[in-house]
DNA sequence: TTCTCCTAGTGCTTATTTTAACATAGTGAA
DNA sequence: TTCACTATGTTAAAATAAGCACTAGGAGAA
């Protein structure tokens, strides 16, 4: 294995630099600094210069990087390539509204199954995608092959749903709902928590205030 | 000032340790230990009592934490004990669904009013909250004096509208477009980036992958 | 072709965060 | 009251991340 390990911080912006790659090449730019991008996404130069260099020299000394390049091999980094497919499990408000967020559109992923409970929507097709009854779920998930999903359940059945797609081999999940799952670890969790996400924002809105009120 | 600085991380962690208390204290359970914590919010124990100290010393050795001093302690920490009106602006799809989505149950906060283009909804209470047409926005949050906004227009209205709420005053803004704002220094920004949260989950995905074929 | 300028790549420094380890103080039982 | 335990608070160390500042090397003009 030579591949070097990719500091988890520098993965997480990848897909930021990816989404601005693509804007700039659809605006018809052939190449950018640093110091563009960085202004662009809100990243120090230099991290980006950083971020960059794990993948090798990507780009010009005097020049930039080409972006065609450049968007070319983070496609491939990425997965950008090939579809991705992946579940939403629970179609309540939120999931309702993922189901219309357009991932593919940027990204290259589809929502290409959906599961609930609820009998007045199961069995039929949103958004373009068909809901199934969570009975089936299992199967369908196997059977698609599907190893990413987006949990959007209530709370109380956050873990129990969990359980029944760790068994049907998901290998990722995307959280929103509160509760911090237990899961094994081969499976990653992402935790989407808006609730907190808010809190911290007015904490430290408060914090400002007391910093000026001093 | 006396109060010491807090870092970034702590208080990202501490809505996260507020909700856990009011759980705990809905159970009706009386002390908790940095150990047991650390297990339901999934957070090193030593972290947490680190995390903890930074406020002086909340707990008692070899007893551990008193819920409801502790839920108290955080409740006026994280400002839980007034009630947080903040905006919505741009009331579509995820909108629509933040509307819906209790913030008060477990966070004192509220979404007091929304505003959009849409004479459709304009004029309308959705789940509660008054909409109010874009051209009465500063008017409103300046009257209502609301400082924070969650941010869900389309991309290319973004920056603009974002524009108008700076100059109404608002100091916070949770950001669910897949822009980055540019805002002046006084403002906070949380940018909520679903498309990317998804890429990075893949992304780890892949990589674990390689890690195994290898 | 030459020379100036620009910007990538990177060594090093600093800041931030996490984690380990332990002395200590207080609990609760006898 | 004593004593064994338990879990905090904290010191020190390690890991991770960010950022400065410089080198080198190609770009592009003259």
């Amino acid at each position: 294995m030579d591949e070097i390990k990719i500091p988890k911080a520098t993965a997480r912006r990848l897909p930021l630099y990816y989404r601005y790659l693509i804007f700039l090449n659809d605006e018809g730019k052939e190449k950018v600094s640093s110091t563009e991008l960085a202004e662009a996404v809100q990243v120090d130069s230099a991290s980006i210069r950083r971020d960059f260099s794990y993948f090798g020299a990507l780009g010009k000394r005097g020049y930039g990087y080409d972006v065609k390049n450049l968007l070319n091999f983070f496609k491939k980094i990425l997965n950008q390539d090939t579809l991705t497919n992946v579940a939403l499990v629970g179609v309540g408000n939120m999931g309702h509204a993922l189901l219309n967020y357009n991932f593919k559109r940027t990204n290259n992923i589809r929502i290409s199954a959906a599961f609930d409970i609820n009998p007045e929507i199961t069995g039929t097709i949103m958004s373009g995608v068909p809901v199934y009854d969570m009975s089936e779920m299992k199967k369908q998930l196997r059977e698609q092959q599907i190893t990413i999903a987006i949990l959007c359940v209530p709370q109380t059945a956050a873990q129990k749903t969990a359980n029944e797609m760790f068994d049907a081999g998901i290998k990722g999940i995307m959280n929103f709902t509160p509760l911090r799952l237990s899961a094994p670890s081969s499976v990653r969790v992402q935790n989407v928590d808006l609730a907190t996400e808010l809190q911290t924002l007015i904490y430290f809105l408060d914090s400002d205030k007391d910093k000026n009120k001093k």
